[in-house]
DNA sequence: ACCATACGTTAGTATCATTCTAATGTTATT
DNA sequence: AATAACATTAGAATGATACTAACGTATGGT
């Protein structure tokens, strides 16, 4: 059974990998961090922010903002999508760069269960191009 | 170097190969035939036509809609696109059903150029899972 | 204590895609 | 001529995305 895509657009998408890969419980990130790493003004980043805490998958504290456990955990499914699609461009041709980016533009839109089964169709490589682990964890 | 992707909406794609599917010179498509097939309401429909028009990818003559050379060109690449992320889950253990709906989700996102390396990179099938051809022109 | 700087937040506006219902044309068939 | 079938326009709503300008708040230096 395939389980509901996660519900985010794509620059809620970006923004939740934003602070998943640049923040952690000590180190959260401030509005300002967030609006200059995705290029938009800061009431833009702002409202993208919102409509996370409002899904349940960030939160902000004294202008700190980190993501929930949900938001963690949907970030991390958004990676290993990610990853394996990377993998799979990479393996066939596509250079590392281009490989991202279109891997970005889809890794929140599939399922993670066939990525899955994607990821064993490509030899199950353990990890992304860019080295980083492709986690089979939940 | 990778061709920017198709400019279309995943309303505007799923009209394109609805109507590059159902239609053929001699039978062009009714605005109610679309509207119908795409389970909208009939001025929802026409938004998206006018839409598909004013982007250059369809023309409508006396109520009859039909795809321009640069519609058909569209939908040849999204369907090229469609039958290999198609065979690729297929391949990978997805049902056919699953995999044509996920295929539809990213058809139009993906580019063409990569689609033709991963293709190159799963055997290169030469029909989706329904039987279709999985065209290389172009 | 005061001011400036830095930052978050609100207000207000705009665009675009998507959707609807209700109303209005238009055409063709009876 | 009337009706039916269809296309089209009008009007409205929502949600994502984006901006500038203004406002609030807090901190640090003078």
């Amino acid at each position: 059974m395939v389980t509901a895509t996660n519900n985010v657009t794509k620059r809620e998408r970006d923004c939740l990998v934003l602070i998943g890969e640049k923040s952690d419980s000590r180190f959260p990130m401030r509005l300002h961090e967030i609006a200059e790493n995705m290029r938009v003004s800061a009431p833009t980043a702002f409202s993208v922010v919102k409509r996370l805490m409002f899904k349940g998958l960030a939160d902000s504290r004294d202008g700190m903002i980190m993501l929930t456990e949900s938001g963690i955990e949907t970030t991390k499914r958004i990676l290993m999508v990610h990853r394996t699609y990377e993998s799979l461009f990479c393996q066939s041709g596509v250079s590392e760069d281009v490989a991202c980016l279109e891997a970005s533009d889809i890794d929140f839109i599939l399922p993670i269960e066939n990525a899955k089964l994607v990821l064993k169709r490509i030899d199950s490589p353990s990890n992304c191009p860019h080295g980083k682990p492709i986690s089979t964890v939940q």
